[in-house]
DNA sequence: TATGAATGAGGCTTCATTCAT
DNA sequence: AATGAATGAAGCCTCATTCAT
């Protein structure tokens, strides 16, 4: 599920008005719209609903993120910091680099599925052409670590003789994020055209065996 | 480039007004349609701007198509027609299965990228939870054949002893769909957090390769 | 009153509707919309004030106005269009110099207070700095004859030896200006701080008889 | 310059808060409400915008002034009193009636030319009926001293034989003020339809020596 | 078959103002 | 005396769609 429709919402039922708790406040809209955005896009996206869903009014909304596309951004934002922010307790310093590497991948794969709006997001922002990804400087630092965490696995991988030395660790990130971004993004199409067996839990299982497979096989020295 | 705009405006100057060409003026709207729904999505696109980009009236979109929905709907069933009627040409049959797995993936891979419009359209159909897909008994008929042709490629490379046993054509096409796609979908999002490296001509020849031996190293016998 | 108010309403109620009169709507809207914006000025005017009290919608202010600013925009034009169209009839060449400059500083006295609107139009341009009137090339054109008409006269006067050599049209036409233009911008704040004595039927007559005087008595030769 | 623009923020930068100094924010509220009224008209000047302009709070506008039109009505006000303060040291008693009569006309032309601010709030206040000047008994008082002052002059002119005698100071006043004011208040509809020539530093002291003649031929005895 | 005119519903945003501290 | 948070009401504008010819 996503991590953000549960914060925030503890022990308050819809009628309680908030009192000075402009952080709460905030918070509140960015959950609720977080979801919206992530459902009807941003054209689709319906800042009465938003507000509707929310334990604040519409004119908060605009008091806090300045307009639709504001808070649009400000959403974007939160997703990319949500998830790196959860990538953040993996420990895989002490393992071997062909463990180190199944790991990270079926994590990816894993993380990827339990993010939907975040993959969502992406998604919409990617039909926008990246219009409000190429502003935002703190998303850019966000992801520079994704690179750095996959450089210091694969040069040990190398160094021992796992891998094979042609390769960077752009294109091995880029693979593993294919692999488990088009199973989120594009499971409601694919299991349209050609069935749901991929997205049983069982099928899903073996998708991801199959994914850390491919990685591994990817870099494998022969 | 996109194979949609070029047809259909074949000796035609902009100003030009129909007379009496039913199917003409259908084709004129779906393909101004196409890019308008491919470039900003559902909500997004606007039928005033789709009308102002044709040769006829906005009163004609809604005399052939009925309504925005409806005219959605048939710019998605030509998207994929269009899109599987590209790949007709490919004879594979010919090929000993690793020549034509690696054929197969290639072209995909560049066949994707010719049609960034296509490619969109599904993205905006997984966001819409592919309300429209689901309704198009049509499009489900199209993709059929994408399986069997991995079917008979991957039944010869059994055979042969090229090819593990231990997988399913679906498997196999979602892989190289999920790398396909993914290049294509996540391009500016991709190249934003993490440069441009992967989408220069040099670049996009070493995902292919890439791509090609991935599939081929996941479908190897060892 | 008003030249404005009394065109398009003859014998047409309030709940009539209009059928395809794109005309009439037009100048329906523009006449309702000049007494809005001369009465409460840019911002003050409200577009549902106007469109309450035309015979036709909000939505074809928009349809054929686009914005407030457009509509605002094209009341100007209007205003400076029907003021300079009531100048036309004013036949001055038959007139020896002295006869006509005083009927033209007495009929544009006169002008001036029979248009309210129109000042209260060019008061508020003037507190927007003119950024409407900037973009108009009409208006512009329109006003070059007010010009060329004191020109005629002074000519003749000067050839006569009635005026004085040392002027120009130009000063000539701003003194007309600023004394008939005051009389109806001031009026309010005049009367309010000095009293009606200047207002009333009287003291209109009297204070156009010492407009003309002054004007006159500028240009003489002595 | 705005004489109100210079007042009030002696000696303390834009980061000081006040502390304790009830006039003081006061004054800072009235100066930059003025600037804001004579910019933007009633409607159009923002409360939020006056409040960002300011050392103090949105919230201390309230404070102080009530509400918007309390805010206005005191601007008003204040722009008067400054303006007619200004007036206090014209010294013309000592001078013969002409030389009074032409020092107080190129005085007011250049007093109003300096206080554009006040022109535009009379300007304001006029479109808005007067509705703020209305109830102003303050304002009242500070004109009469307007007449009177032309009366002396007027008188001892009329005496000496240099006037002539069927005007009265009222119509005097009228005719000075007409012309200085309409100079000031539509110069931008002016210039921008007639052009800048009576606009440059030249042509305003042309201008000026025109208008105090025009005065001086009006009054005078023949 | 074709079209310009017309529209109701609903979208986004702004404004002056008040509340709670 | 002073403030940041909060707000209802109302403003402007856009959208897909239908009407009348």
């Amino acid at each position: 599920m996503d991590a953000v429709r549960d914060s925030a919402e503890a022990g308050a039922n819809r009628r309680t008005r908030w009192k000075q708790d402009p952080e709460g406040v905030r918070r509140d809209i960015l959950v609720v719209a977080m979801n919206e955005f992530a459902e009807n896009g941003l054209s689709g996206a319906r800042i009465d609903e938003i507000a509707a869903k929310t334990r604040t009014s519409k004119r908060m909304i605009y008091y806090y993120f300045g307009d639709k596309d504001g808070l649009y951004r400000d959403v974007l934002e939160e997703a990319y910091r949500q998830v790196r922010a959860g990538e953040e307790n993996l420990h895989l310093a002490d393992l071997e680099p062909v463990a180190a590497l199944r790991t990270l991948t079926e994590f990816t794969f894993d993380h990827h599925r339990d993010h939907p709006s975040f993959i969502r997001l992406v998604m919409i922002e990617n039909i926008h052409h990246g219009d409000y990804l190429k502003h935002s400087e703190v998303i850019r630092k966000l992801n520079e670590t994704a690179i750095s965490r996959i450089e210091g696995i694969y040069r040990k991988g190398v160094a021992s003789g796992d891998f094979r030395p042609d390769l960077t660790p752009l294109a091995i990130h880029w693979q593993i994020s294919a692999l488990s971004f088009f199973n989120v993004s594009n499971r409601v199409s694919f299991s349209l055209l050609f069935g749901q067996d991929l997205y049983t839990e069982a099928g899903q299982a073996g998708l991801k065996a199959q994914v850390a497979e491919t990685v591994l096989r990817f870099v494998a020295r022969r």
